[in-house]
DNA sequence: GACCTGCTGCGGGCTG
């Protein structure tokens, strides 16, 4: 039926597919996308053909031979780009329509073409379109201002973070050079929050969802090694071996250090037990040659199997082809990443999708369990909620101002105050910025006009101002004239000691400090590379199913023997203690000289309550993966100092700004924030890093019970 | 010590 609604060259494309029926999401998108001009999102899960559901229509409704360009396709990942080049590209030989690659590592000579005659589809990222805006405006107008579709790729990924603010800064941009509006069409795996979603669009209102509940069946298997050590056991090791030996599969081990213990480890016992040779390990510190020639190789063979153990890059977007099992170790801090990976196998229509769970020690166990019971209730956290990104909103008035080459302030105000992504933000604040950037030579104020300061020159330079998110500086590890990949500078990073990195043991030869480089030879036994990283964040509502878990006696019939005994261990552990009610209830645990509060909460509220420790002198440990505060204080004290938590929230405010001036890094989570004036780093932690308002909820709800 | 992402302009050297 929706086919009688698509132009004739598209119609014949599906007939030389051999496409025996549309998927529901393409008909939906089909007849809603063709009937109005709504923004819509469009949410089903991996490998459903929402590329095809949104250019459809799209192809089938935009007059090409407008000038400029008409389609503009957004995307968070190159990779992905260059993968849907192709399909696009072949859907638009039927129309004679142009389809160009634009990203930093794209083509040049094809960029200059599309600028001599700026037409058809241009597939880019949030970055190289910030770039375009800043350096070269009139370029941005010439190609961009008679849009009619802006399609956005992987939707979800841009879901409260930074990335997302900056994108929804950027469509604001768009709109304001383009004399009619144009449609945002996203595309999106199943999201926990689609009112938060529509605001990126930047008129949720005229944002309708078109969702695809169905999902695969999905078999699942958990399996418990406890691990008292900080390397992964030979028994968890050997299992793991006999599980992947003869499939294609990817391995999940949650950082890049893990990554490469498994990858090298498997190799080796591979290598023993003369099994296949194709053990990989796939992360951004593994060179983008290394990690191309791995996608390839997993891409194109049908018959070899492959085992690959990668970190969240191989969660998103690109289709790595048949991959028969997905392997989880240890807990995944998120439900949506979870999905996500698990989306990674069974990608054909009559496979279903396997995923195998290792955990290594108790509370991982649990929290899987959490994980995979909320999925199976459709539960997906929501994603944080960023109201003040006054960090963004600098990198703004930076990236404006040096595009205007000289704007008016109060213009520049109004624009910023128009601003979708900065709707929370006021007049005043905005102009509170704007000063602090002038005292502090950011900017330069002559007359009504602003201009870039000389501070502002040196930072809107290097090509790193085009991104809103931090990155580490790294040495480049090099095999004679080879780039293997990069690791951060730590102490291991020294003449004689041993790393693993892609997938391989190396001997660090010498360190080179002048050009950032380390010289490797091959080696055979080495230890796990240190890498850096940020803590993950886990939402409350799994913490509260797990202790949910700990006081139901449903009988789990995925666990192995290891793993439901440990869970039947861990009942029997807190069944003691006199909790009464799910929802309030929080057991203290007193011991010698020491308690043990466990909060069942979310790691937010935790570092909250920590803080709100701190200020009434509660000597503690702080263990986010259990979920619990061990603390040096008498039982009668802590009871009668914790009424006084609440009471002092108001004065963490001044706590933060204590903080803020003796120990900088706790805003390292922000790129731009450190240039903003002190109350709004405050603000900023306050918002990101702890959450009062829900900290508050949670005391006021809480009872303390106690054995 | 739990993740990941992106990137301009210019000039020098080389190839056809």
């Amino acid at each position: 039926m929706s086919l009688e609604l698509l132009s004739e060259p598209i119609r014949k494309y599906i007939r030389d597919k051999n496409w025996e029926s549309l998927r529901p999401i393409q008909i939906a998108a089909i007849s809603n996308i063709l009937s109005n001009d709504k923004n819509y999102i469009l949410a089903s899960r991996t490998a459903s053909g929402k590329t095809e559901a949104a250019f459809l229509p799209i192809l089938s409704k935009v007059d090409f031979t407008e000038p400029g360009v008409q389609v503009l396709y957004i995307s968070p990942r190159i990779a992905l780009i260059n993968d849907q080049f192709f399909r696009i590209e072949e859907l638009c030989k039927y129309l004679d329509i142009s389809v160009t690659k634009w990203h930093g590592e794209a083509n040049r000579t094809a960029k200059e073409k599309l600028l001599k005659a700026a037409s058809g589809i241009v597939l880019t990222t949030p970055e190289s379109l910030e770039a375009m805006l800043v350096n070269k405006p009139n370029r941005v107008r010439l190609l961009f201002n008679n849009l009619k579709f802006v399609v956005i790729d992987e939707f979800h990924s841009f879901l409260g973070t930074e990335r997302g603010i900056h994108l929804s800064s950027i469509l604001f941009r768009l709109q304001e050079i383009n004399s009619t509006s144009f449609s945002v069409i996203g595309l999106s795996a199943t999201i926990g929050d689609y009112e938060e979603a529509k605001t990126i669009t930047g008129n949720a209102a005229n944002t309708d969802v078109l969702q695809d509940r169905q999902a695969k069946e999905i078999v699942t298997r958990f399996k418990y090694f406890k691990n008292g050590k900080e390397e992964l056991s030979h028994d968890l090791l050997k299992d793991l071996f006999n599980q992947t030996k003869d499939k294609k599969v990817l391995i999940f081990p949650n950082n890049r250090g893990r990554s490469e213990e498994v990858a090298v480890k498997l190799k080796k016992l591979s290598e023993k037990l003369s099994g296949h040779n194709n053990y990989f390990s796939h992360h951004s510190s593994v060179d983008k040659e290394v990690r191309e020639h791995v996608e390839y190789f997993a891409k194109n063979t049908n018959t070899e199997n492959f085992c690959i153990s990668c970190t969240s890059t191989l969660e998103l977007g690109i289709d790595i082809g048949t991959v028969d099992e997905v392997i989880q170790i240890d807990t995944t801090n998120s439900i949506a990443s979870l999905v996500q990976r698990v989306g990674r196998s069974g990608r054909k229509d009559d496979q279903t999708s396997k995923m195998f769970l290792y955990a290594t020690n108790e509370w991982s166990l649990m929290q899987s369990i959490a994980c995979w019971k909320l999925y199976e209730e459709g539960y997906i956290e929501p994603p944080l909620m960023i109201r003040k990104p006054y960090d963004i909103l600098l990198h703004q008035i930076l990236s404006i101002v040096k595009s205007s080459s000289g704007i008016i302030q109060s213009e520049l105000i109004n624009s910023l105050n128009g601003n979708f992504a900065f709707k929370h933000i006021t007049k005043d604040e905005i102009l509170e910025i704007i000063r602090h950037l002038v005292e502090t030579d950011f900017l330069e104020k002559i007359k009504t006009e602003l201009i870039l300061g000389s501070e502002g020159e040196n930072i809107v330079r290097p090509p790193g101002f085009y991104s809103v998110f931090k990155s580490e500086e790294n040495f480049k590890v090099v095999f004679g004239k080879s780039l293997i990949g990069e690791i951060p500078y730590s102490n291991q990073v020294k003449e004689g000691e041993n790393i693993f990195l892609a997938a391989k043991i190396w001997k660090i030869k010498s360190v080179l400090q002048k050009s950032k480089k380390v010289e490797v030879l091959p080696a055979y036994d080495g230890k796990k590379t240190m890498f850096y990283g940020n803590r993950a964040e886990t939402h409350e509502r799994i913490r509260e199913k797990i202790l949910e878990l700990l006081f139901s006696n449903e009988d789990y019939k995925f666990l192995d023997e290891a793993a439901l005994e440990e869970v039947g261990k861990m009942r029997k552990a807190f069944s003691v203690l006199q909790i009464r009610n799910l929802g309030t209830d929080r057991p203290l645990i007193v011991k010698d000289k020491i308690l043990e509060l466990y909060t069942f909460t979310g790691t937010r509220i935790n570092r909250t309550l920590s803080m709100l420790f701190k200020i009434n002198e509660i000597k503690h440990i702080m263990d986010d993966s259990s979920s619990s505060f061990e603390m040096e204080i008498r039982h009668h004290e802590f009871l009668e100092k914790w009424p006084r938590l609440l009471q002092s929230v108001p004065k963490i405010e001044a706590h933060i700004e204590k903080l803020l001036c003796t120990q900088s890094a706790i805003l390292n989570f922000s790129k731009w924030g450190p240039f903003l004036p002190m109350k709004f780093r405050v603000s900023l932690v306050k918002e990101r890093y702890f959450d009062i308002e829900n900290t508050v909820k949670w005391l006021k709800k809480v009872s303390i019970v106690y054995s």
